[in-house]
DNA sequence: TATAATGTTTGAAC
DNA sequence: AGTTCAAACATTAT
């Protein structure tokens, strides 16, 4: 799960702030019973973190590649896949609906501002994102792949394989490609169109429609030129790229 | 049906 | 001793 859709699930989220946690079960090693009776104070995400804060301490959840969670709030369901039936890692039921994560990773944080201990500047999906401190932050790794880069939550907290692909299409530049040997213009353009895009998947996630609008993840032709998609795994991470070798250089 | 995949942490190996 | 890399985790769509 990628950083729109955990900024997405944050907002999903919001009904169930102020409420207090009745009963929980999972499969989690985490001891969820310390959830029992508190409140919720806040829900927030921070790059593909969703966060509850508590009163004293904080649950980080990591949904990682296989992630999902649903919940219901007064009888409506709010997102996910409510036909399977499997155990979730945790469930938290509170008195007007529930929440139930699935192969997720969870982490207590012991603070009462968790959110404090982020930093907002680097969060693609947040207002206080600064683009200016992306570019900076980027040319210092002159050597790496801008593919590699892309990746990095310590500069791009959000930014997973999709965005990856699909933002590096936009601009016809290659995975491979070395920060040096990006202009500072190009760079600019492309730190835009990360911000730009990551918030237009969140409007095709939040509408059901984001995998339609993909033109390079996945797919087997350029829908530029029409020639082969290249598919391969690139850098230091081995992510797989998806890359048109006519369109991008 | 086998494979690949919206990802990160851990600890072994060098 | 610092860095690198494979394994582990775990599920679903193609």
């Amino acid at each position: 799960m990628e950083g729109p859709s955990l900024f997405l699930a944050a907002e999903q989220l919001q009904p169930f702030v102020g409420e207090s946690i009745i009963t929980v079960k999972g499969n989690t090693k985490l001891e969820k019973e310390r959830l029992i009776g508190l409140k919720v104070e806040d829900i927030f995400s921070f790059g593909k973190h969703l966060v509850f804060q508590f009163k004293s301490f904080a649950l980080r959840v990591h949904f990682l590649l296989f992630g999902t969670f649903e919940a219901t709030f007064r009888n409506e369901k709010i997102t996910g896949d409510y036909e399977k039936t499997r155990v979730p890692r945790l469930q938290l039921d509170f008195p007007e609906g529930n929440i139930a994560m699935y192969n997720c990773s969870l982490v207590f944080i012991e603070s009462s501002n968790a959110k404090e201990l982020y930093d907002n500047s680097i969060n693609i999906m947040s207002p206080s994102w600064d683009s200016k401190k992306a570019i900076k932050t980027v040319q210092t790794f002159q050597d790496e792949e801008i593919g590699d880069v892309l990746l990095d939550q310590a500069v791009f907290a959000g930014v997973g394989n999709i965005i990856k692909n699909e933002v590096l299409f936009l601009e016809h530049l290659l995975p491979e490609k070395k920060i040096d040997a990006i202009s500072l213009s190009k760079l600019r353009k492309l730190i835009d169109t990360v911000k730009r895009y990551s918030l237009q998947f969140y409007e095709w996630r939040k509408q059901f429609v984001l995998r339609k609008h993909f033109q390079i993840y996945r797919k087997r032709v350029c829908p530029r030129c029409q020639s082969e998609i290249i598919r391969v795994k690139t850098g230091k991470r081995k992510r797989m790229s998806y890359y048109c070798a006519h369109c991008q250089k």
